[in-house]
DNA sequence: CATTTCACCTGGTGGC
DNA sequence: TGCCACCAGGTGAAAT
């Protein structure tokens, strides 16, 4: 499911239903993926701490928590020392992060839910356990961090200085989350279609304008599709099981065949980087 | 180091 | 209906 719009959408929909709420019970499934530390060492971890915040940092989603605690939970206003660790959930492919009532359905493929002081529970739903769920405490490791910059905050200079020299395709170089955190394939081929820039180009033979205009374009589309709940393409919904509606305004993606909706040119489909990519052949040069 | 390929999983779709 | 090939929002390890 699961680009920068949408783990945004899901981040913010957790957010507003489960801060400062605590973790009172957590039951873990006992696959080896989708757990990059241990289950049963995990659910000890995260029982009984306070949820500070929620949000997203590239295609990640960074649970702030506090201490273990008894007693009433509490604040809404949170200070960065009041964060002694971390729950991060990556969604893979078919991730879902739900909060649900207790009486809620409980899903197939449902690896983790986390009952909460309140009665809800947070729910980990991933067919294809593509995606990760990992702690970390603060006091052995630093706070979660992208490597790649995020493309709502790049300014253009440090846009254009990713791509220099390099010689793999632009699109291959949009989806490398070391560079930009966040991009995947679908806002790749939206902001290339909307840049007026073919896949294929390599990226370090881009012109600063063009660079400029591809960053502009991905700006544009990711806002937008923030706006509009993300992109369900198959079956992607937010925190509260809700579909988006940015697949309405796709240009190109999973278009193959149909008009170019400004020039009317048949979208092509090409394979780049192992990905299906579509474009333009008109409007993209 | 930069780049490419492939394995990791399950489920849906469409052809025969 | 069954079987099979192919496709899917991602990434990290291995190969080149």
């Amino acid at each position: 499911m699961p680009e920068l719009p949408e783990v945004e959408t899901v981040a913010r929909g957790v957010d507003a239903r489960v801060r400062g709420d605590r973790i009172v019970d957590v039951w873990l499934g006992s696959h080896k993926q989708p757990f990059k530390t241990p289950a049963v060492k995990q659910a000890k971890d995260l029982e009984g701490r306070t949820i500070l915040g929620v949000a997203r940092v590239g295609k990640h989603i960074v649970m702030s928590l506090g201490g273990i605690a008894q007693g009433k939970p509490l604040k809404k206003d949170v200070k960065r020392e009041d964060v002694t660790a971390q729950w991060i959930v990556h969604l893979g492919m078919t991730g879902r992060l739900l909060v649900t009532t207790p009486e809620a359905e409980i899903a197939p493929h449902t690896h983790a839910r986390l009952t909460l002081h309140s009665g809800k529970e947070i729910r980990f739903v991933d067919p294809r356990r593509f995606g990760r769920l990992e702690f970390r405490e603060l006091s052995k490791s630093s706070g979660f961090e992208a490597p790649g910059a995020e493309p709502l905050r790049i300014e253009a200079e440090a846009f254009a200085a990713l791509f220099k020299g390099r010689k793999l395709a632009i699109k291959a170089a949009l989806l490398n989350q070391s560079l930009l955190a966040g991009v995947g394939n679908i806002y790749a081929d939206e902001s290339l279609n909307r840049a007026g820039i073919r896949p294929r180009r390599r990226a370090g033979a881009l012109t600063r304008k063009e660079l400029e205009q591809l960053r502009v374009a991905l700006s544009e589309v990711l806002t937008q599709a923030i706006k509009l709940g993300g992109s369900s393409v198959s079956d992607y919904v937010d925190a509260n099981g809700v579909k988006g509606f940015f697949q309405l305004e796709h240009r190109v993606y999973q278009r193959t065949g149909e008009p170019c909706r400004t020039c009317k040119t048949s979208i092509r489909r090409i394979v780049v980087a192992g990905r299906s990519t579509h474009y333009c052949p008109t409007c993209q040069k």
